[in-house]
DNA sequence: ATGTTC
């Protein structure tokens, strides 16, 4: 095409329609109050004149939304404030976006980002830091400033008591997030989560050095369980599976490594939901390898976000709940693995042995059923959770309609009316090992702006007060033996204790046949649990119903294969 | 966190 040719169309359609502009007056302060004009540029640029370009704008700004006080323009435009008067008028073009103000100065973008923008980093992101008295170290709160200054979408971050730092990305926190996923804040062990069984063993089973017999019960725990037909059935809820595939299914039932554990606990101070000296069962676990398959997957080293419009976010999205519902189901086989150890005589748990043939008077769908009448909570505290934002009172949610807002989470995440489980009036927030599980009950009121503080999250544990290195060097200095620190000798119950100070019930017995991991997960390397929830308390987003005492804390075991 | 990871 020659130079001619390319110049004259435009030459003659401007000629030919009457010269105007299709532009759209906002207001500086709130961008998402904007009108359109179509603004004849045979007005005056003179603005002094009565009928003047500027005179419209400020005119439009009036009328249509309502801003009397207009007395200077802007243009949206590469974030820059155009001071000199005849700058906007220069400006003009289709489409442009003239921003009226009071008098004050440029506030800055404000649109939503969109996938045409590429991520753009949250400015405007709320920072709410939950802990007072819980230690958090600098490097964690400079985790959060930085997610919120480098990913796109973020509208609120929360920092629970348990804040640590993780290798990129903080750990017990939450970030509410608008329009955009970011996998990365979820991390590997998508679908992570807690829950609590009920067990028939009474409480003079577990107490004192009885601890170490039931621990001695628990074998052949280690490997896959049973056969992939098996665990595609144990994957299958209703006429849908969870499956995820014969390589990812062969660790269904695993517990896994890091802080994952299942444990058996007294109830010493109990709920209406968990009575005391009651003898229950805590499973810490995930969705395995398979989380971490789907994160390296949908993330690489320059994307970190997608955009909900975008399709790989909606294909993350259904693994992302393939992945929870598998952990779900994981925690369940675990926990039905524990009970046929623990209950050897219950017919509906002996397809938890590999050993044994199952004279299956029970089908796989049967055993769930009766298992789910134990379980009193399961809660994922990994996962993307849509909700309403900002969150409205409690007798004000409407389960029903749908939510455009996703909440991504490194601690359990409670939609008020959510049913994904039982009522969801209780939740453990674990200790570690010899330290005491706390029974928290989530509160939603007006002082928290119904949740929107903590972002609809609580803290999921203690958090670690030491990295994973430096607790295995100060442990080891510490302790020598790692077997010294997998008896009850060990316990750390500073509170509560009996009456004289003692605690004649005793603490926990650990299996753990790792000897890194006892180390790196010893109670000292963790914060004071009381200290985690006498934030939540402070806050107001939680109240503490009672405790449990960990009695058998089961890790890992050398099986010898 | 993890069929890591050379």
């Amino acid at each position: 095409m020659d130079l001619a040719s390319a110049i004259c169309p435009s030459i003659s359609s401007l000629s030919a329609k009457m010269p105007t502009k299709r532009i759209t007056v906002a207001l500086n302060t709130n961008q998402s109050q904007r009108a359109p004009l179509l603004l004849p540029l045979t007005l005056s640029r003179n603005p002094a004149d009565r009928e003047s370009c500027r005179a419209l704008v400020i005119k439009t700004a009036q009328t249509k939304l309502k801003f009397r006080k207009g007395s200077r323009i802007f243009v949206f435009r590469d974030g820059r404030e155009l001071l000199q008067e005849q700058d906007w008028l220069d400006a003009l073009r289709d489409d442009v976006i003239l921003l009226v103000s009071a008098g004050e100065g440029y506030v800055g973008v404000r649109k939503e980002p969109t996938p045409e923008d590429g991520p753009v980093p949250s400015p405007d992101c709320s920072i709410h830091v939950l802990a007072k008295n819980a230690l958090v170290d600098s490097q964690s709160i400079a985790q959060i400033e930085n997610t919120v200054r480098t990913l796109p979408g973020l509208v609120h971050a929360c920092g629970q008591p348990d804040l640590h730092p993780g290798s990129k990305y903080p750990i017990g926190a939450v970030f509410v997030s608008k329009r955009w996923i970011h996998p990365p804040l979820i991390g590997g062990d998508i679908g992570c989560g807690m829950s609590w069984y009920r067990t028939t063993l009474k409480r003079s089973q577990v107490d004192d050095d009885k601890g170490k017999k039931v621990g001695e019960k628990l074998h052949g725990l280690e490997g896959p369980w049973r056969s992939q037909t098996e665990r595609e059935a144990w994957l299958t809820e209703g006429h849908e599976s969870h499956s995820a595939g014969a390589e990812w299914d062969e660790s269904l039932g695993t517990i896994g490594a890091g802080n994952h554990f299942a444990e058996i606990q007294v109830v010493e101070q109990g709920s209406s939901a968990l009575l005391e000296n009651e003898v229950i069962l805590l499973v810490h676990s995930g969705s395995r390898g398979y989380g971490g398959d789907i994160l390296k997957r949908y993330t690489s080293a320059s994307q970190d976000s997608l955009h909900e419009d975008d399709e790989k976010a909606k294909a993350y999205m259904k693994e992302h709940d393939r992945a929870c519902n598998w952990a779900k189901c994981n925690r369940d086989l675990i926990a039905l693995r524990f009970l046929s150890c623990l209950e050897p005589g219950e017919d509906a748990w002996a397809l938890g042995q590999n050993k044994c043939q199952v004279d299956s008077d029970m089908s796989i769908a049967d055993v769930k059923k009766t298992l789910q009448q134990r379980k009193v909570v399961d809660i994922w505290h990994n996962n993307v959770e849509r909700t309403r934002w900002p969150p409205r009172s409690p007798e004000c949610i409407d389960i029903q309609q749908a939510t455009s807002l996703a909440l991504s989470s490194d601690a359990p995440t409670i939609v008020p009316g959510d049913d994904t489980n039982k009522p969801l009036n209780i939740l453990p927030l674990p200790g570690s090992r010899g330290t005491p599980t706390l029974i928290l009950r989530p509160r939603f009121t007006a002082s928290t702006k119904f949740g929107l503080d903590n972002a609809l999250s609580l803290a999921h544990g203690a958090g670690r007060s030491m990295s994973r290195a430096n607790a295995y060097l100060a442990m080891t200095n510490r302790w020598g033996k790692a077997e010294r620190l997998t008896v009850p000798t060990s316990v750390l119950f500073q509170r509560p204790h009996a009456k004289d100070g003692s605690d004649i019930r005793g603490g926990t017995w650990v299996i753990c046949d790792e000897k890194q991991l006892v180390f790196e997960e010893a109670p000292e390397a963790y914060k004071d649990v009381y200290r985690v929830a006498e934030d939540l308390v402070r806050a107001d987003v939680a109240e503490v119903l009672g405790w449990c005492r960990p009695r058998v804390s089961y890790k890992v075991r050398n099986e010898g294969r």
